[in-house]
DNA sequence: CTTATGACCCTGA
DNA sequence: GTCAGGGCCATAA
């Protein structure tokens, strides 16, 4: 086992620890993951992860609280009713910093 | 080996 | 509060 797939195992424990209702950034999830600085590795992960993976992948969000896909499209419309679907609203398209998972 | 790409983050203006 | 620039890390070609 490398150390690669070690974070990229670390990174997936910590997603499937994230609680439903609350939201995490890539890079927070990293940190928490123990590997800081690897917030873009993040979203590589979560775009190759697997359909069949049930793994929260829509409670994460980059660092300005919004969704890291183009506004209109299928991915974020998905990603904000899989949200709402939570009870995360988004306000003025962007998701509260106070439902992020660490929020102090 | 170098270059390009991406579901990103931090800092300064 | 917003916007732009540079930096980071892993992969693919």
């Amino acid at each position: 086992m490398t150390e690669i797939n070690d974070a990229w195992q670390a990174i997936l424990n910590v997603l499937a620890l994230v609680p439903p209702g609350c939201v995490c950034t890539y890079g927070k999830l990293a940190e928490l993951a123990g590997h800081p600085g690897k917030a873009r590795y993040v979203g590589y992960i979560l775009k190759n992860l697997p359909e069949d993976s049930a793994l929260p992948w829509h409670r994460i969000i980059n660092a300005q609280g919004c969704i890291s896909f183009p506004p209109h499209s299928e991915k974020h419309a998905l990603q904000r009713d899989l949200l709402e679907n939570e009870g995360v609203f988004l306000v003025r398209d962007r998701i509260p910093l106070r439902t992020t998972l660490w929020q102090g």
